[in-house]
DNA sequence: TTGGTTTTTAATACTCAATATCAATTTCTG
DNA sequence: CAGAAATTGATATTGAGTATTAAAAACCAA
């Protein structure tokens, strides 16, 4: 929890300026969101049931939300489902996700991204930010 | 109909190889998928609803898988719903997003394709597809 | 600290896109 | 043409995510 300092910092001042309060359940919440690279929902709601019977599942949608606003978070779209990624403590990077099985590699390239500002100067854009995601099959699910 | 004999064939192509039956309602859900960019499964079931009352929605979505099965159709979700994008007559291509105005440009790349083969066969990974898509401003935003 | 106002929660009902079921029909093959 | 196999259409079902709302918690000012 201590190790984490910085992202409750970015919560409690998110919270601050839009008048919504500090709870418990954010907390918790934002405490196992830290641990994890990326989580569904669901899967997050199986997990804190464990320990607090109580916690209600529209309140993890409510909150992950919440987290994606702050910046904390990053909604990606896979299947059917929607994986919440953890972006608070990393640089940027794109993903390589197996279509049969789910697993997602992050990877940098640094010449790719050198390519994009080319491809975007060409066309006279200036680029903010980019999504790159490559599917296929994994090692494993090859066979 | 005639204009799009290649399309018909590689649906037929797919369906001999699979033990699959060509059906009444297969050639018209094509006939009417080739005349458009992208569609939702919905958006389909009403136009064709129209002239035969009977087609069924599951059959749409059955159909439109079809059809990503034989390469002539990509599913791409956005927002709630999946979109449906005719890719018979089009290149592989990305996507340069304008974040202030909407504006789409269509662009292709060889050097970043081969470059993305090789990160993913740097982490085992076989590609089958991938999305790339800049957000910038565009030179009229810029000013 | 307390009282009052506002936000949040939990439980549950609900929505809606997409899939599963299955008897009846259609397509294909020999 | 007959029989096997696949497909359809109608409908039930699933499942992710949202809306609702009474009760609880958080905050703020005195």
């Amino acid at each position: 929890m201590s190790r984490n300092l910085k992202e409750f910092a970015v919560l409690k001042d998110h919270l601050g300026k839009h008048q919504l309060k500090l709870t418990r359940q954010r907390e918790r919440i934002l405490a196992l969101f830290l641990k994890t690279e990326h989580v569904t929902a669901e899967h997050m709601y199986r997990s804190l049931s464990k320990k607090d019977p109580h916690i209600g599942l529209a309140t993890i949608y409510r909150t992950l939300n919440l987290f994606c606003d702050t910046g904390l978070a990053q909604a990606r779209h896979f299947g059917a489902q929607t994986q919440y990624d953890n972006v608070s403590h990393k640089r940027h990077h794109d993903h390589l996700i197996c279509t049969t099985c789910g697993k997602i590699v992050e990877f940098e390239n640094c010449e790719i991204e050198r390519l994009q500002e080319e491809v975007a100067a060409k066309h006279g854009f200036v680029i903010q930010t980019h999504k790159l995601e490559l599917y296929g099959l994994c090692s494993r699910c090859q066979r």
